[in-house]
DNA sequence: CGCGCGATTGAGTAATTTCAAATCTAGTGG
DNA sequence: CCACTAGATTTGAAATTACTCAATCGCGCG
């Protein structure tokens, strides 16, 4: 079940067979049924995930109780609420199950002892928060500049999979528009 | 010139002079002129800007020709267009001094030998990429869930100088409304 | 067969955009 | 000191777009 990060890791940067049992040895391995959650809007937040199988949605719920996608998370992606994750703070966001998932997480503790013990890793962190910034800015460019019509293509271009697994309503608040106003678009 | 750079590392790491004056050989001096381009849409990107004085926008201009502000980058910010930047690709965003501006630039290649020389700015880097992510993940949460109102303020309460630098018109372009709207908002 | 969930459709309402005109402001030269 | 201009901001009004609320449709499952 360590295999996946393995790979995934070394998509990145090489490991020996002892470096990777020192990474294995600072993660925790954890089963979530569909609708469970990892994270609760205003608790603590413990731990990064990294998911090796299932569905996940960061999600932010407003005042008036809409609630909206921050991202979705699928196999191979790691995903939290960084800001509260890095300060130690409570979550503004929750993260809940779409579908059973498998996940390893590891504390913010064990992730910064990781990174003195093991260099290296360092690389890798900073190959996935880069990529992982880019891709907020490029969300952010599509939120300013493209249309829902647009955005919705550009979405089920990148990640087809998504139309299978997750309802249209949940897409629609990924994409900032009402689900009564996607249902209207012409694909 | 290069003392701001020193002490913007040294907030997250402590420097040796040899170290210091190793990482300074990486950078470049560049002066710009307000309204130069530091970064032209559909060119090359060959650099990372750290912006020691002076105020950038980092803008996209769709096909009708409207311009989007991705991101203001003022003292001590790191700008570029990141994904170009990474991929050794062609710009789909413009950089714009706002105001005469210093800045330090550096290569992709200086910055990855830079990286395999001084282990510990990778350190550093994580640190800007993972707080890029978090800003940049604010920004989406607050143009999915905010009303331009909520976000005026909120862009103001963070950068108030922004309301003495910026015209409202890039105020707008920011905050993604028409200038008009921005000017309809009651404060 | 009927229930329940999600998706769609309709109609009225609210918010934003667009285009145009008017106003304000800072800097310039007489 | 004042008039003038260029650029930015504000205001007005019509047109577009998206939202809300309600009703209907479609489909899988007990």
């Amino acid at each position: 079940m360590h295999n996946e990060l393995r790979r995934h890791i070394e998509e990145i940067v090489p490991l020996t067979d002892n470096e990777f049992s020192l990474i294995t040895s600072h993660f925790t391995f954890q089963k979530f049924k569909k609708n469970d959650f990892l994270i609760h809007q205003g608790e603590r937040v413990k731990h990064t995930y990294f998911v090796i199988s299932g569905l996940l949605k960061l999600i932010y719920h407003d005042e008036s109780g809409k609630e909206h996608i921050l991202s979705f998370a699928m196999e191979d992606w790691w995903e939290t609420d960084y800001r509260a994750f890095y300060t130690t703070s409570n979550a503004t966001m929750s993260l809940q199950c779409l579908e059973d998932t498998e996940v390893l997480r590891i504390t913010l503790e064990d992730y910064l002892h990781l990174c003195t013990i093991l260099p290296k890793i360092v690389s890798f962190f900073l190959e996935k928060a880069t990529s992982g910034h880019i891709a907020s800015q490029q969300r952010i460019l599509s939120l300013l500049s493209s249309s829902a019509q647009d955005r919705y293509e550009q979405l089920l271009h990148r990640y087809p999979s998504l139309f299978q697994r997750v309802s249209k309503t949940l897409l629609a608040s990924y994409l900032g528009v009402s689900r009564e106003t996607l249902s209207r678009l012409t694909l």
